[in-house]
DNA sequence: GCTAAATCTTGCGTTGGATCAAGATCGCCC
DNA sequence: GGGCGATCTTGATCCAACGCAAGATTTAGC
């Protein structure tokens, strides 16, 4: 089966290449970005600014797509900014011009609607994540959910994505393995 | 302009109305509900029960719509419960028959897009709140957008929304007018 | 309108997680 | 592969929010 990466690249969408350094900013909050990012290789974080406080909201994996939605939604700059937590090349591609393409097919468009419907129901799992009371609790449910984020990702991050102080989560993982 | 319920209305879309007492429940988490409901009068509540305890994930005012979306989009048990805050009335519409007539039509397929990107933003808007470290502001954000939450829901709930205690919530009410 | 129940307020003791600090370890870059 | 900045761990202290309880107030239902 055809990913829907390999379609997109078929289709001549991705207009280039781009590599950031590790901790070098993809966009910025506040800015309007209107790209679409391939994950090649590397990690990335999404954050927003809370109070001056870089907050963490997800993660962008090798193989993931990553775009600041809420600035395709609704055309406004972005509240979100995008940063490499290591050396990461990314793949790049108009978000307008894929929103196209995939409404220009019926079986495409269902794909397209079928990709908000899990985006909306991976916001849903983050809100109960984050309504979790127990920092241990909001620790055991993301651990078993992602692993991948404990393999990529460094622990301030996470304790930061989990809604608790690096110390926290330290002694967290060495009291429940 | 015609709203969405006007134009549901007259595709014939509602099979019928449902009356709910103060604290009867429209469904229960666990279960898999097809309906979507417009709220005519009265106030919801969606919760999700994490630890034994309910958690208040959102509500439903008069002249908004409803629905488990979770279940919707999955097609599994949806995880959230729906609750009447006070005496309700709804319209119930079957939420496949919404969605294919939504796709019937261009323009009403572009709406139902729209409305999906616009829920999208609510998401990331309320992960923003649920981040925000001081009880004081996330009072203050929510304070802010939602002025109908404090007029129609008990303080209860808005404390459990806002993930504090109902006697914190008292006390940043007093402080800060 | 009256009564009962639910909700809200206020005070006070407790505590879980934050903060601060120092040392150990990791991993990036040259 | 070595040096060094960044990250992670561990311990000690502190404080903001929680939990409990009792009284005031509001609201629902008859």
């Amino acid at each position: 089966m055809q990913t829907l990466i390999q379609l997109l690249d078929e289709a001549g969408l991705f207009t280039g290449h781009r590599t950031l350094r590790r901790g070098e900013y993809l966009m910025l909050a506040g800015q309007r970005d209107r790209n679409l990012y391939y994950v090649e290789s590397g990690t990335l974080v999404v954050t927003v600014v809370i109070n001056d406080e870089e907050q963490c909201t997800r993660f962008g994996y090798a193989g993931e797509v990553v775009a600041a939605i809420d600035s395709q939604v609704g055309g406004e700059p972005s509240k979100f900014g995008i940063k490499a937590l290591r050396k990461s090349v990314l793949r790049v591609a108009n978000y307008g011009a894929y929103h196209d393409f995939m409404r220009a097919d019926p079986d495409r468009h269902a794909a397209y609607e079928a990709s908000l419907g899990w985006l909306i129901c991976g916001l849903l799992e983050r809100e109960i994540d984050l309504l979790t009371p127990s920092p241990e609790e909001r620790y055991r449910r993301v651990l078993e959910r992602s692993p991948r984020l404990f393999q990529e990702v460094p622990a301030k991050y996470i304790a930061n994505y989990l809604r608790m102080t690096p110390e926290t989560l330290s002694r967290l993982k060495k009291g429940a393995g």
